[in-house]
DNA sequence: TTGGAAAATTAACAGTGTTAAGTAAATTTG
DNA sequence: CAAATTTACTTAACACTGTTAATTTTCCAA
């Protein structure tokens, strides 16, 4: 079965020319200006033999979705050594939110675009990747409260609310409503890390409350 | 100068007839599915026509995103009798939810879409709307800090962190992010309540840190 | 070498934002 | 009141968009 197998593997050779070419349009020149006709022009195949490979242009975002959940992923693997729930839910938090500034245009197809989940309505399964990363923190959160470490109450809506605080800030940042609130031109990593620091030493029984 | 005044009376009243037209487009349609030649359809003017009262598409969003703010603004009066900051914070976080759960499309353009600030950029002047709203935000979180209510930490990082939380539950939502964690078909704005109450008592230094 | 399947293309449809040029209506001027 | 001018509006067009049907080219097996 040599030949299946190697036009299998030709079939996600092109797949993956495709998402890469997207990608590079979408951090280049911004969703609104990623077409099919410039994927095409881009791996030098006609517009039509995109549609061979993706369903349609919101597959192809869904597919963009899930290896920006991958790459967060990575970018994760520095928590594991991390004993301290606390101290591993806050690096979780700068994680997120590097993540966020650092790959603006995945963020947005990760938690923003409606794509990707309208896809998933469409195909009529879970959210696995939200659901993923749900579940870690949750795990996080739920450690943080065994140990004393933070106060005994409800982890889910506790996860669900550090999320929401670490979303907002990222969300704001890349669609342009933060800087509007900070000097010309300063940087708005740092002051999102200080509005996560504040939440984790509210957070903390044991802090001082001040950050 | 009757007749220069009539005629701006007039050009006005078609402005807004557009306006309408828009939203209503926006409300039932969705975002992508406003375009000028329905907007003209509707008001049953050429699709031109729209352009002689707007310079873009772009503009007509930022008119909205305008009457956007003036809703909330109107839905924030009942917040002037209340006394404690404490409470005003609290009820105005609530208010910033049933807005944004109530006006997902207005809500949208104030918040999350990328138009209205490419024109104010544009236009070369600040997000007044958006300046107004955080300093109501931070004279009510400052006022809580100045009665001890909450610790006294630097008013503008508060006021944004709980910005932040409050933005990333609505926009999680509106975004079809937030349903996925919850059963199916269950009530989104009452989980965001108990979020917030959670962000409320969890500042709060008398508070119990349970809600 | 030929038959058929697979892969890729061309042509087309119905739509988009936007502009230039032309027409109809209203107002000012003689 | 009639002519000239300004204002309001429309038609036609450009260069795009996602997507589909029909057609051609390429590849592999018998």
């Amino acid at each position: 079965m040599g030949i299946a197998e190697r036009k299998e593997k030709q079939k996600q050779e092109i797949r993956k020319l495709i998402l890469d070419a997207s990608m590079k349009l979408f951090v280049e020149e911004g969703f609104d200006n990623v077409s099919i006709r410039r994927i095409a022009d881009l791996i030098e195949y006609s517009p039509t033999t995109v549609y061979l490979y993706f369903k349609d242009k919101d597959e192809i975002f869904f597919n963009l979705h899930e290896i920006g959940f991958q790459k967060m992923l990575e970018l994760n693997k520095n928590l594991e050594t991390i004993e301290d729930p606390l101290n591993r839910l806050h690096k979780m938090g700068e994680n997120y939110l590097r993540f966020g500034m650092e790959n603006p245009e995945y963020y947005d197809l990760m938690f923003i675009q409606r794509a990707p989940m309208k896809k998933l309505v469409e195909m009529g399964c879970d959210w696995e990747n939200g659901d993923a990363a749900m579940t870690r923190l949750r795990t996080t959160v739920s450690e943080c409260m065994e140990k004393g470490l933070i106060a005994r109450t409800n982890p889910e809506l506790v996860s669900m609310s550090v999320w929401s605080m670490v979303h907002g800030l990222v969300s704001l940042a890349i669609r342009d409503r933060m800087d509007k609130f900070l000097p010309e031109g300063a940087a708005l990593l740092p002051v999102m890390n200080q509005s996560l620091d504040w939440l984790i030493s509210t957070l903390s029984l044991g802090g001082t409350g001040k950050g």
